[in-house]
Formats: C-alpha cells, structure tokens, sequence
DNA sequence: CTTTGTATTCTTGTATTCAATGCTTCTCTG
DNA sequence: CAGAGAAGCATTGAATACAAGAATACAAAG
C-alpha cells in the first residue's frame, strides 16, 4: 500500500480526494459512465470509504458524478456539448464580470491587470505556454476578485476549473496565445476607461473568441467521446 | 402532492439532511455564522454524524457553510448582495435559456407552457397565491428543460431554489403576480415565433423586472440582517 | 434450452469507535 | 497580579464495524 505522498496536511483527507478524483474526471483518466466504487477509490489513494464517500457526494453536487442510491456512483463526464455550454454561459457572466468590475476594481487591481499582459507578452513572444497559462487564469482571477461579486466569482472559478484542460491546449497554439493576451489589453483598457459596456462587450467576446478557436484547432473533438447518446 | 419533507426512502438519509439543512438555511433558519456542530444536528433529526458530516461537505461546495478544518461549520448565509447578484447572473442566464429553448422546444413543452400560463391567470384573478408559486415554477422548469443544457438547467434549477423563499413573497403580492404571468405569456409567444432574439429578451426583463418589485416591496431588506461586514 | 427462484457474495448506507486537534481552564511561576 | 504552560474537555477527522440492499451464480422446473 503506497502513501500519498506530496499531499499536505493543509486541506482535509476527504478534501484532497474530491479534488484528485475532479481532476482525473476532467482530465480524462476515467471513461465516462465509468463506475466509482468506493473501496477500490479508497485502497487506490490510501485511504478508508468515510474521504471517499464524502468526495462522491461533493462531486456528485457538482455534477461529475451520478449516485444511485444504493447502486453505487458513476462518472458523468464533460461531454462536447456541455464545452459548447460552458463557454456560451461564461461568455455571458465573463461580460457582467467585466462589467461589474469595470465598477469596482480598484487601482492596484488595474495595475495588476496591466503588468499581467505585459508580462504576457514577454512569454508569448518566446513561446512560454506554460507562462502564458497561467498568466491567462491570473488575469481572469484578477477580474473574478474585482468583480465583488462573491456568487459571481464562485461559479466563473467553477467553469474555470471545468475547461481547465482545453484552455491549456488552446492557448498552447502560439497564435490564438497572441490574440487572446491582445484581447485582455483590450478588455483591460476598457476598464481603465471606466467604459463598462465596452469591458462587457469584449470581455463576453473574449470568451466566444477562445470557444471558435477551440473548435477550429480541433480540441473541441476532444470531449465528442463523451458526448452521451440519448437514452 | 410535494414530495419533499416526506421521509420515504427514496433519498439516502444524507440526501435529505442535506436538504433540510439547505432549507432551513434558505429559509433563515439558521443565523448567519452560526456554528453547526454535527451532533447537535444529528441528535435532532435523529441521525449519526456520518450523514450529518457527508451533507455539511455538500453544503459547503455550494457555499452555504463555510468549513474550517478541525474547527467546525459555520453558516454563511446569502446577504442582500447576493440577491442581488443572483438576479443580476439569471436574468443573463434566463435570457440564453429562452433563446436555447425557443430553438429547441417540441410542440408539447409549448403547448405546456401555454396551459401554465392559461392556469395561472385563472388562479390570479381568485388569489391562489400558492398555485402561482407553483406555476410559476413550473413554467421556468419547462424552459430549463427546452433549453437541452444539462449545464444551464442545473445551474438556473439551483438558483430557482436559492431565491424561493424571496419569490414566493414577491408573487403573493397580486399585482406582481399578475405582471409576472403576462410576461410569461409574452414569452411563450416568442418562442411560438421562433423568434429567439425576442424571447431572450423578455426572459432577461423578466428577472429583472421580478428584482425591481422585489425592491419595491422591501422583501429585498429580508436579506439585509445577513449583510456581512467586512471584518 | 430457457426461465425463474434462491442463496451467496459484493457494494453501499449508516452507526460506532478511535485518534487528533483545538479550546478552556486552572495552576504555577515570575 | 499577569502570563505561560499543561491538563482536561469538547469537537472534528478518519477508520472500522455492522446492517441492508443489489447483483450474481447456480440450481431446479417447465
């Protein structure tokens, strides 16, 4: 039975194994319909059934696992369409989050935001996607905290989260990376004009610009072999 | 006939404490930043802490209870800004769920809508406050449904629940009540014009329209005792 | 050969037990 | 008297034990 190793104390038993078994779901490592049971989860990760059924029930709150009573738990994976939903849903609440913190945000957000496509544009030029992911997470962060909207902020880092693995790939192509930071500058001078129907718009635009790109480079096919057949 | 409350055995014994916490935190049951011990809680509904511990998990990935490890729950309850909010995020959401729907909704689901409508009139003019609850719920769960989005459907089916018992106040005013049903008609006929650009135009206003009197009525200060101060 | 009933086994649901952490209070020391 | 520290208590965290429901295998009957 092997330890789990690098996993601090910081956060609950039952924390750690929600969060390993999300991110196996959204990565792929489970097939979708895929049965979760309880004790095999457990003796996997080390642990008894109590972190892991706590786990299943979180995750089945958000929708990544179906709970039959007294059947067992099943994964319920992202399908394309669900993708397409996404970021329709995003595209909408990113442009009342722009708009909102548009409103609210405060100077050293701003400033924030500046040296974020700054930045970004330093590793674009060099091809850091690595960098330039996470430059990307932090810049929607920054708008998500100065949104102010403590609802709003939870479901955009939820859908966030969701697209994690597509988002990586798309900004791995170094031209839709370019575009993408060109947008956030757009995005970022409309709010440093206090232009908030002008942050809205781009924000929103931003997000249905990443889907077409995503589509057109073919990462979209990635989620069709979840695409459920109606029953 | 509600199905909820009744103890059968159709839901785990998680599932429903999970529910009876979440409704009487909704409901304002509880205090906000109230610590929630888990054997009190089990001891009043008659339970081990096991289900107690798997639905205090669950209400804290929808943020309703804030867990601090070794420490305990605490309430946190939804403030006048978060109505606020929420309204904001569904007239948005509401808006692209008409549109969906108007380009996917069958002939049954239309006609559906349009009994719910004829129905609601009915019990308006005789003051069947409840029945236009109902209704009302009704109506905007047949939209979910049209809409064909496992994701927006569960997204807006939380946040109908978040705000029940504000709406339930807001439609018990008559003329709300009224208004509301009107709007809902108004809608309908987009969606019999396949005219999507309308009908997510409508829906939008309706939630709008549904916060504005909910302000005008002073239901919005409800919510005001859960303010929080910045600490 | 198929179907149905039954027993066995496996999995989940819930309770209980044990361990660990945090809080309170009381004592001892400066 | 004040503050640091330790002991005891209360509460949560996790594991185990026990109960109940579901799936499977197998046998018997048609």
């Amino acid at each position: 039975m092997e330890k789990n190793q690098d996993l601090t104390k910081k956060y609950s038993l039952s924390g750690r194994v929600f969060q390993k078994l999300r991110d196996d779901i959204l990565s792929g490592r489970y097939k979708d319909h895929e049965e979760l049971r309880e004790i095999a989860v457990a003796t996997e990760l080390g642990v008894s059934r109590t972190p892991v059924r706590e786990a299943l029930r979180q995750l089945e709150l958000e929708g990544l696992v179906q709970i039959i009573p007294n059947r067992g738990a099943f994964v319920s994976a992202i399908s394309a369409t669900d993708v397409h939903d996404i970021y329709m849903i995003r595209a909408r609440l990113e442009g009342l989050c722009a708009r909102w913190a548009t409103e609210h945000i405060s100077r050293e957000e701003l400033e924030a935001l500046e040296q974020n496509v700054y930045l970004a544009d330093f590793h674009a030029a060099r091809g850091h996607m690595d960098q330039m992911a996470e430059l990307d997470s932090e810049f929607h962060n920054i708008m998500y905290s100065a949104c102010r909207s403590k609802m709003l902020e939870h479901l955009l880092k939820d859908y966030h989260q969701y697209v994690l693995r597509v988002r990586k790939l798309t900004l791995s192509v170094h031209e839709r990376g370019l575009a993408s930071n060109n947008e956030h500058r757009s995005i970022m001078e409309a709010m440093y004009q206090k232009d908030a129907d002008m942050a809205e718009k781009l924000a929103s635009e931003h997000i249905q610009n990443a889907f077409a790109n995503m589509v057109k480079n073919g990462f979209y096919d990635l989620y069709s072999v979840n695409e459920k057949e109606t029953s």
